[in-house]
RNA sequence: GGGCGUGUGCCCGAGUGGUUAAAGGGGACGGGCUGUAAACCCGUUGGUUAUGCCUACCUAGGUUCGAAUCCUAGCGCGCCCA
C-alpha cells in the first residue's frame, strides 16, 4: 500500500490543476477507498485517445485501490452540455442515446476496472426529479452565479441565445454528485465550472464537498489542434494495432511525455525518468516514442499485437518494405486498342485515390510505386503484365496488392 | 420593420467586364532529407485518357460578343436604427 504522498504524486501526474489539493490529500490519508466520478455524455460513439484520458486517470485511481462510478448521463444528454459552446447544443433522442452509451460503455471498459466500477445511468434520479425537489435544488444556485461562467457569459453578453434549460445542466451534473456522494470528479479543464458546482451543490446539502480534478486536453496526431474526429487528428480505441502504432509515432516529440502521461499504462516512476532522460538528452526520442507506441497498443491490445504493430512499422517505414496485412485487390486489367491498361484509373479503383486526376499528379511526383519502383512521369498507361500480382504503394501510407 | 455592408476554391484572402481554373498565404498531399516526427528544400492542390472538353466565385434570373466582376430578386452573415 502506498502513502497518501506516493498516491497523491501518481494522481497529479499529468493533470490540470486539483481543487482543492489539500482536501484530496485529506480524504487519501484516511485509507478509506474514495469514490472518483466520472460523467460521460453519450453524445460520442467512436471514442479516441483524448477521450479515455479521463478513463486512464479512473483506472490509476482503481489501481491505487480506489472505486469509481461512472455515470452515463443519458437524463443530461437530453439537455446537452453547452461547455465551450457557442451555440445551443441540439437534443438526442432517447434511442439514439442508448445505442451511443453501449457502444461508449464496451469502449470505457478496455480502460477500467469492471471489478472497481460502479455504472450509473443519471436517467435514473434526474428524470425522476419532481418539481419540488427540483425547485429546491435550483435554489441554490443563482443567475449571476450561473451567468459568471465564461460561455455563458459570452453567449449573453453577445446577443446570442441560451434557452433555460441549458442552465439546468451544472445543476444537474451537480447533482449527480450528491446522489453518488463522490469524493472526487474528474473533468476536462473546461469542465471546472460544472465540477465546482458539485462541489458547493454537496457542501450546501450539508455533504462533504467532492474534490474536483481537471485534466488537459490532448492534442490530436498533428500535434496542434485536440484530439477530435472532425479534425481527422485522433487515434481510435479501436484503430486496428499497425493503424495505432503508426499513429503514435507521428506525433511530435514534444508531445510524447504528455501522451506518456495521459494515455498511456506507463508508471508515473518510470515516465518521470522517460522525461528527465529526455531532457538531458539520454534517451533517443525515436527509442522512447516507439515504446510509447507500444505501451499504447499493449494497453487496448496485448503484447503479441503490438510487437507485431512495430514490425509492421519498421517494415513500411524504416525498410520501405511492403506490409503482409495490405488489402488485396483485384483490378480490371482489360487492355485498351494499344494494349495497355489506364494506370490512374485502375488506382481509384482501388480506392488508393480520390480521382484519376489526382492519380495522375501523383504519378508525375513520383508517388506511385509498383513492386517498389516509382512509375515514371506521365507513363498513365502501362502494360497489363506490369500490373497483375503487383504490389502497389501510393504516398508513404497507402499500399494496395492487385490479383 | 428600416438603413448600410458582405458572401470567392478545404480555410483565410486578392481580384470590380476580356490570356482567370481564378494572385498570395495557411492547410493538405507527393518527392528529397531524417529518427518516424519536427525543421528545411522542391513540387502538386476542380473533373475529364486531356495541348482539347466540361463544371466552377451563395442561389435564381437578366444585361453583354464576353461576368467572379454590372442589374434584379431571394437566401445567409455583419453592423447601425426602430
Amino acid at each position: 500500500m502506498l502513502t497518501p504522498e506516493e498516491q497523491l504524486h501518481i494522481i497529479k501526474s499529468g493533470t490540470a490543476q486539483i481543487v482543492p489539493e489539500a482536501a484530496l490529500l485529506e480524504k487519501l490519508k484516511r485509507g478509506v477507498p474514495l469514490n472518483v466520478k466520472l460523467g460521460v455524455d453519450p453524445t460520442a460513439p467512436d471514442i479516441h485517445l483524448g477521450h479515455a484520458v479521463p478513463l486512464r486517470k479512473l483506472r490509476q485511481f482503481q489501481d491505487l485501490g480506489h472505486q469509481v462510478t461512472l455515470i452515463i448521463g443519458d437524463g443530461t444528454a437530453l439537455i446537452g452540455d453547452p461547455s465551450g459552446r457557442n451555440s445551443t447544443r441540439p437534443q438526442l433522442s432517447r434511442e439514439k442515446i442508448q445505442e451511443n452509451a453501449q457502444t461508449y460503455v464496451d469502449q470505457a471498459f478496455k480502460v477500467l476496472d469492471p471489478e472497481k466500477t460502479t455504472l450509473r445511468y443519471n436517467s435514473e434520479w434526474i428524470l425522476d426529479l419532481d418539481m419540488e425537489h427540483l425547485l429546491k435544488l435550483l435554489a441554490n444556485f443563482t443567475v449571476a452565479r450561473i451567468l459568471e461562467r465564461d460561455d455563458f457569459h459570452n453567449r449573453y453578453t453577445s446577443g446570442q441565445s441560451i434557452s433555460l434549460h441549458e442552465f439546468l445542466y451544472p445543476v444537474m451534473q451537480a447533482y449527480d454528485s450528491v446522489v453518488i456522494k463522490a469524493d472526487v470528479e474528474l473533468g476536462g479543464t473546461d469542465q471546472l465550472f460544472n465540477l465546482l458546482a458539485g462541489r458547493e451543490l454537496m457542501e450546501k446539502m450539508g455533504m462533504e464537498p467532492q474534490v474536483c480534478l481537471t485534466l488537459p486536453l490532448l492534442e490530436g496526431t498533428d500535434g496542434v489542434k485536440k484530439m477530435s474526429k472532425s479534425y481527422g487528428n485522433y487515434i481510435g480505441l479501436t484503430d486496428v494495432p499497425s493503424d495505432m502504432f503508426g499513429k503514435v509515432m507521428s506525433i511530435p516529440d514534444e508531445l510524447m511525455v504528455k501522451y506518456y502521461r495521459l494515455a498511456s499504462t506507463e508508471d508515473v516512476a518510470e515516465i518521470d525518468a522517460i522525461e528527465a532522460g529526455l531532457a538531458a538528452d539520454e534517451l533517443h526520442p525515436n527509442k522512447v516514442k516507439r515504446a510509447l507506441a507500444r505501451n499504447i497498443v499493449e494497453a487496448y491490445y496485448d503484447a503479441a499485437a503490438a510487437e507485431e504493430a512495430e514490425a509492421d512499422f519498421d517494415l513500411k517505414f524504416k525498410d520501405h518494405g511492403f506490409p503482409a496485412d495490405a488489402p488485396v485487390f483485384a483490378p480490371d486489367l482489360t487492355p485498351d486498342e494499344n494494349g495497355l491498361v489506364y494506370v490512374a484509373k485502375v488506382l481509384v479503383d482501388a480506392g488508393v485515390a480520390t480521382s484519376a486526376s489526382e492519380a495522375r499528379r501523383l504519378i508525375d511526383g513520383g508517388g506511385v510505386k509498383v513492386n517498389g519502383e516509382p512509375l515514371a512521369p506521365k507513363s498513365y498507361n502501362v502494360a497489363p503484365e506490369v500490373l497483375a500480382g503487383a504490389q502497389v504503394q501510393v504516398g508513404k501510407k497507402k499500399f494496395v496488392r492487385f490479383e
